[in-house]
DNA sequence: AAGGAGACCAACCGCGTCTCT
DNA sequence: TAGAGACGCGGTTGGTCTCCT
């Protein structure tokens, strides 16, 4: 492995290019010993020719335990959109609210999909999907809070009644192709039941479902105006 | 089967910010 | 308070893999 790839050492003699087993081995057993931080003394302590910073970057972002591995998941993809909706390409702070995902894997992850030029189409597909998705969540909780008043108006009401009321506000988040369902009596994301659940592959039928839409924001009968959502790409 | 294109991923670089002396 | 070093972040690059023609 040493010097392969045509990688070799810096001007100032850091090694460069991919990292061995054994050295991260080595970073692995500091970073036990010594906690994350201090990155520039973990070359003397432990022998590694790596810079301070290479050291840093590969704990974080493959050696750290606490990391998640695998494919990008559609509830993820969902969280994606609407943080960098609202931060841009501030990655760090994308990171924070997906546990055990990186920086660098959410950057790289938005630039093979949504990559500025490629897929302008995509992107404005994922940002009709979740300005949608807003409207229909506001309209159904309006719509719930109607139900809730009406059904606190009214001192009793038979269960038949009851159910037919449930069915139909199921049916019309359906329709809606909405991730939201109602589980039990609680309306909850569709991901947190096909995560209970543990079918992976509702999963990847409720993407799909999402990416067949073709939409535009036209579509959407919205006037966004000037509350038209920051896109950064 | 081979080659090209795109997807995916690891790693580097430059720069801004923070912290310590 | 200022300067130096450490750290963190975003952008970019380049290698490998996979799929399609």
């Amino acid at each position: 492995m040493e010097g392969h790839y045509g990688w070799g050492t810096s001007e100032d003699g850091w090694r460069k290019g991919p990292w061995t087993p054994q050295e991260d081995n080595l970073l692995t057993e500091h970073v036990k010993l010594h906690g994350e931080g201090r990155w520039n003394c973990v070359s003397r302590l432990t022998g590694l020719m790596r810079s301070g910073k290479s050291c840093r970057l590969r704990w974080v972002n493959y050696l750290r335990p606490d990391l998640k591995r695998g494919k990008i998941t559609p509830h993820e993809v969902t969280i994606i959109l609407e943080l960098h909706a609202k931060w841009g390409n501030r990655w760090s702070t994308i990171a924070r609210s997906l546990p055990g995902r990186t920086d660098n894997e959410i950057k790289n992850y938005w630039r093979t999909h949504f990559k500025k030029g490629r897929s302008t189409k995509n992107i404005e597909k994922a940002r009709a999907k979740f300005l949608k998705q807003q409207h229909e969540q506001k309209q159904l909780q309006q719509q719930l809070l109607q139900q809730q008043q009406q059904q606190q108006l009214r001192l009793e009401v038979p269960q038949f009644e009851e159910r037919a009321v449930a069915q139909e506000m199921q049916e019309m988040a359906y329709m809606c192709n909405m991730p939201y369902v109602f589980h039990g009596e609680e309306i909850v994301d569709k991901m947190t039941v096909s995560r209970c659940d543990d079918r992976s592959s509702d999963d990847e039928a409720y993407f799909d479902m999402w990416e067949n839409q073709q939409w535009s924001l036209d579509d959407l009968g919205l006037d966004m105006g000037d509350q038209m959502l920051p896109f950064y790409y």
